[in-house]
DNA sequence: GTGCGTGGTTACAAAACCGTAACACCAACG
DNA sequence: CGTTGGTGTTACGGTTTTGTAACCACGCAC
């Protein structure tokens, strides 16, 4: 499974959509396309992607329509806009309703990829205080949403990964099953709690270096679970 | 175990305020009712409740302008409002007026008290901070629910910890083995009161130097048990 | 379509925890 | 001293919680 950053690609051409996508894929990012505005918007709703990259030119749903529409959502997510070339008008009406950056057909792939790692650099500058993390033989890169063990790249699903950041992040204190429901599940979505403990044995599995006996995902008793700080006890 | 906490509820159409009490009492909290904007605001200031819930359409004093006048009052309290389906203006006004959160009519039971889950824990989260106390060479973690021993970790069963918890918050002050039962076990469950000697003694085993004379939990004949507090007392 | 990866549910086994009874002990009071 | 009632301690059965495997469902790629 590929893992990192995940972007959203709306473009209604097969070619350039392809091309896109084969290039962002091939940097390690994960990519969900669209070909129309209006499954564009539905998706960048429901997956709520790291970046968005916006062909402005589409029938029905356009890209600055579908822009305006998200920002008016409250989705923040960078959005990256594909525009002719020459036409400078498209500038300003894309910042007008809230594009992050333009990119003009036709580009490099080198331009592409640049602006795409420039604008991810930034939100997650503002998100996530340390884009990686280490503990035990396992390193994670947050920006990346990738993770070694051992220096051996292992592949975490959406959800596993979701649960260790969530861990992570809370680093030492317990967290409820029913945190990591409302969390990583979100508040439209009630799986069980056993579902929890499910994706917790996946996380050991990949992760613990003996997933008999956690030596970093302990489990809480009456609680949940917790990560064990790399930290000393307080003085 | 339940956190009991307080929560206002301000709807004047009754059989939703019917439901949203049952349902949010049925989980332990305390449930306050106003029938208008009003009475609702009146409340909110007289009983600084932990949460409101707030309706967006009422007559005369909507929940907008409610909420906007709590924080005219310096009221900090979280708001989730409810808003009518398919009107994404009200989230720009709610946020606008400084609504924490959102929930969409119709709702079901399960996301209405996720979302009230995620905003009290973020009021506790803020409140409860890292703290940690020490008494002899015991330490304590709350946030992290952990106890050291000589730096040594212990491990707490859920209802010693609950029970450490309690000894410590009162410290110097004895405690009932009805006021444990209360506290620790709830009112939904009636166990004996040897279950809180039982208890006690397993704290002692973990936590005393020398468990037969016990330092520090002490036992207060005919009245129940007592944390010697670790400061000098007064003469 | 088929196959595969992911995710959610169910069911059952294992482990941890809890509650209570029984009895020994002790403190207070006469 | 002896009685009485409260407390300490242990053992054990029952309950709750967690681990885990097996299974089904869904989406996506081929």
């Amino acid at each position: 499974m590929k893992s990192g950053a995940r972007i959203l690609v709306v473009e209604d051409e097969l070619p350039m959509r392809t091309v896109l996508f084969d290039c962002l894929t091939g940097q390690g990012y994960r990519v969900l396309t669209a070909s129309d505005g209006a499954s564009g918007l539905e998706k960048a709703i429901a997956e709520k992607p790291d970046l968005i990259l916006l062909d402005v030119m589409m029938p029905r749903l356009d890209g600055f329509a579908l822009c305006a529409e998200l920002r008016r959502h409250i989705i923040a997510t960078p959005v990256l806009m594909l525009t002719a070339k020459g036409r400078v008008e498209d500038r300003v009406r894309g910042l007008d309703c809230g594009a992050d950056d333009f990119l003009i057909k036709p580009f490099s792939r080198d331009e592409l990829l640049a602006r795409v790692r420039a604008l991810l650099r930034r939100i997650t500058r503002q998100t996530l205080k340390s884009q990686q993390l280490t503990f035990g033989a396992v390193q994670i890169d947050f920006l990346q949403q990738r993770v070694w063990r051992n220096s051996v790249p292992v592949a975490l699903t959406a959800k596993e990964f979701a649960m260790l950041q969530l861990l992570v992040h809370a680093a030492g204190e317990p967290i409820s099953r029913e945190r990591f429901l409302d969390v990583v599940w979100g508040y439209t979505s009630f799986p069980t709690t056993r579902t929890v403990d499910k994706h917790i044995v996946s996380l050991r599995m990949k992760l613990e270096p003996n997933p008999d006996t956690p030596r970093w995902i302990k489990t809480v008793h009456g609680v949940g679970y917790r990560l064990e700080p790399p930290e000393e006890p307080p003085k």
